[in-house]
DNA sequence: TGTCTTGCGCAAGTTTGTTGCATGAAGGAG
DNA sequence: CTCCTTCATGCAACAAACTTGCGCAAGACA
C-alpha cells in the first residue's frame, strides 16, 4: 500500500515517446492533433503531458529565438582550463559560468580542457568584456581557448527518440 | 505605395523584448499574464507574438526534455578536422552532421578544428556506431577528437535580452 | 473468481486564444 | 497648419483549446 516515490521512474510507453517527439518539434500543436497522430483522445494526451511535466521528463516549454535578429549575431566556443580541480573551486566555476546569461551552455568535461562553453554575444567587444568578468577575474582559470563560430549549422536541444 | 519587403526588418521595441524574454523561459504563459507583466492587453500581446513568429524572430516553440530520463544519458563533444576545405565538401559535411538526430548541435568554426559537434547518445557503444557512420565513412574527415561530458552544467538556447 | 488499480473515452465546463471594430497617436502631403 | 493615411491599441464577442468528472474496460494480484 506504500505510495510510489515522489519521483517515480514512471516508465514511458510508445504513446509517451510519440507525444514527446511531437512536442519537442512544436509544443503548440493542439492536443487534439497530437491525439489523432498517436491514436489517443485529447484528454488522454493532456493527462500524459501533465504527468511528464510533473515528473520532469519535460523540463521546460520554451520559444527558440533567432540570435541574429536580436542583435547577438556572434557565437563563440570557449575551452577553459582550470588551475586546481578542487571540488569547491570547480563548483564555484560552474556557478559562475551558469549564472552568466551570455553563456548558453556549459559542459564540465574530460580531457585537456575542463569546461566547454557556448557563448552568444553582440560583438567581439562584448566578448572581450565577458572574458574579463568570467575568466580573468577568476584566479582558478589557468587559460582559455576561444573559437569563433562561422556557421551555426544546427542548434537544438532535441533528443533522438528512436 | 510599395509594400514593405516580405522579410521586413520589423524592429523590435521594448514590449517585444519583454514578451520574448518571458516566452523563452516559458512559452505556455497565458497571453493575459504576459499582458499584465508588460502592461499591454492580451490581444496586443497575441498580435505581437504572431508577427514575431511570422517574421522569424521566434524560430520555434519546443518542449525541452531530460535526456537522462529518456535513456540518452551521455553527452559528447567532438572536434572534427577535415582534409579539404573545398566548399562542396564542407557543405556535404554540414548536411551529413545536421541530418544525424544524435547531433544536437553543429558549429562550423575557425581555428585548428573545422567543426564542433554536441552529441547525445544512449551509450558509448552507440557513440562508437555513430562515429563509423559520421566520421569513418566520410573520407574528408581527417581526424576527430572526442570529449566526454561529465556534467551538463547548463544547456539552453536562451538569448540574453538585455 | 473477486477485487483493486489504472487508463481510457465521452461530455460538460472552464480557460485561453482570436477577430471585428472603433478610437487615438504619429507622420506625411497639400 | 490642417487633413489624411497608417498603425497599434483596447474592448467585447467569438472560436478553439484545455481541463475535469464520470462510467467503463483491461490487467494485476490474492
Amino acid at each position: 500500500m506504500a505510495k510510489p516515490l515522489l519521483t517515480a521512474p514512471a516508465e514511458l510507453d510508445h504513446f509517451d515517446l510519440a507525444i514527446l517527439d511531437i512536442l519537442q518539434r512544436d509544443n503548440a500543436t493542439p492536443q487534439r492533433v497530437i491525439g489523432e497522430a498517436v491514436n489517443l483522445s485529447a484528454p488522454a494526451v493532456q493527462r500524459r503531458i501533465k504527468r511528464m511535466e510533473e515528473s520532469g521528463v519535460i523540463q521546460a516549454n520554451v520559444a527558440v529565438l533567432d540570435p541574429a535578429r536580436l542583435g547577438q549575431p556572434i557565437t563563440i566556443l570557449v575551452e577553459v582550463e582550470v588551475e586546481s580541480e578542487r571540488i569547491d573551486l570547480i563548483d564555484a566555476a560552474k556557478k559562475s559560468f551558469a549564472a552568466a546569461p551570455e553563456v548558453q551552455q556549459c559542459y564540465y568535461v574530460t580531457g585537456e580542457a575542463d569546461f566547454m562553453l557556448v557563448i552568444i554575444v553582440a560583438s567581439m567587444a562584448a566578448y572581450e568584456g565577458l572574458t574579463r568578468r568570467l575568466f580573468f577575474a577568476n584566479h582558478n582559470v589557468k587559460r582559455f581557448r576561444t573559437v569563433v563560430v562561422m556557421d551555426r549549422v544546427k542548434a537544438s536541444l532535441a533528443i533522438p527518440l528512436i
